[in-house]
DNA sequence: CTCCAGGCGCCTT
DNA sequence: AAGGCGCATGGA
């Protein structure tokens, strides 16, 4: 993990920069591959947020380099976020060793998971249904803006802020959702916000919990189905073996998978269901990412 | 203009 | 259990 230079004293010395020394790593596909939603591409670099902290990324030779605009003492949250030590040739040598993921991986070298808060990928993917990517930042964009918190920035950036807990979110008013251009998920958003700032789930404990029990948890959430659901539970909760199946993936089977045969949704979600092994969520997303940049 | 987008909930059979 | 449909909004 470590790396020359002055970014290798980072954990004792507090900085506004880490210079992260990791292989098969492509920043760009990780971050614009519908995962996250609040990162833009800047000269050369990704700025977005992670937690309560404005963080620039940029690709390097060896690795990744963050910025952050204040000094840092302790880099752990940005590390967790990127999932730095995962180790993605391991991940790809557990996939099923078939053509159409040899196809997606070599396509989409460096592609990662990351690790988001768990409330904020939840709410951001009740809000997704039948929304395409660029609508769905524009929607987290306004709730952030309106409802988080602002947070430090650079002082030449606009004045940015954090992703709105659920317990602010679960003091508006359905309109006042509604004004972000949610349109029919505002209550979905509000009901769910509602039960998390109640306590009524703890979604802190989910991860503990056996997948098929985060699961049932988390879809007793209003407009929480299986889908959003597998979401939530692959890209803030922590569990890769979630293979959330929506228009694109259940395409990209059904094309690479059973060619010949008529779509029938109902047998792809069964074979899903056993095929794809503990590493299931990262072929997912190799398989999503293929479908939608590379193929046709 | 029409069609559809990282679906879900509810109402019919 | 399984299938159909409405839902807001805005790109393509």
């Amino acid at each position: 993990m470590s790396s020359p230079g002055p970014a290798r004293a980072a954990g004792a010395v507090p900085s506004g920069s880490l210079a992260v020394a990791v292989r098969h790593y492509d920043l760009a596909a990780t971050l614009d591959s519908g995962q996250a939603f609040r990162w833009e591409a800047r000269d050369g670099a990704w700025e977005g947020v992670v937690g309560r902290r404005w963080l620039r990324a940029r690709q390097t030779e060896s690795g990744l380099a963050l910025e952050t605009p204040e000094p840092v003492q302790d880099w752990d949250w940005a590390l967790r976020y990127f999932q730095t030590s995962t180790d993605l040739e391991a991940v790809v040598a557990a996939f099923p060793q078939d053509e159409p993921l040899r196809a997606a991986v070599a396509a989409c070298h460096g592609l990662r998971l990351l690790r988001q808060d768990s409330w904020e990928c939840l709410a951001s993917f009740i809000l997704s249904s039948t929304k395409q990517i660029v609508q769905i930042r524009q929607i987290v964009g306004m709730l952030c803006q309106r409802f988080g918190e602002r947070i430090v920035a650079p002082p030449d950036r606009p004045p940015v802020f954090s992703f709105p807990s659920a317990e602010r979110l679960a003091e508006c008013g359905e309109s006042e959702l509604r004004d972000c251009k949610m349109g029919f998920r505002a209550p979905y958003l509000l009901g769910s916000a509602r039960v998390v700032a109640d306590g009524q789930i703890d979604l802190r404990r989910l991860e503990s919990l056996p997948l098929v029990e985060a699961r049932e948890e988390l879809m007793r959430l209003p407009g929480v189905g299986r889908k959003i659901a597998d979401c939530a539970l692959l890209f803030g909760f922590g569990f890769q073996e979630a293979f959330p199946v929506d228009v694109w993936v259940l395409k990209a089977l059904q094309r690479l998978y059973f060619p010949k045969r008529r779509a029938d949704p109902k047998r792809i979600k069964r074979f899903v269901e056993s095929y794809f092994g503990p590493r299931a969520g990262y072929a997912q997303q190799y398989l999503f990412h293929y479908m939608r940049t590379k193929v046709d």
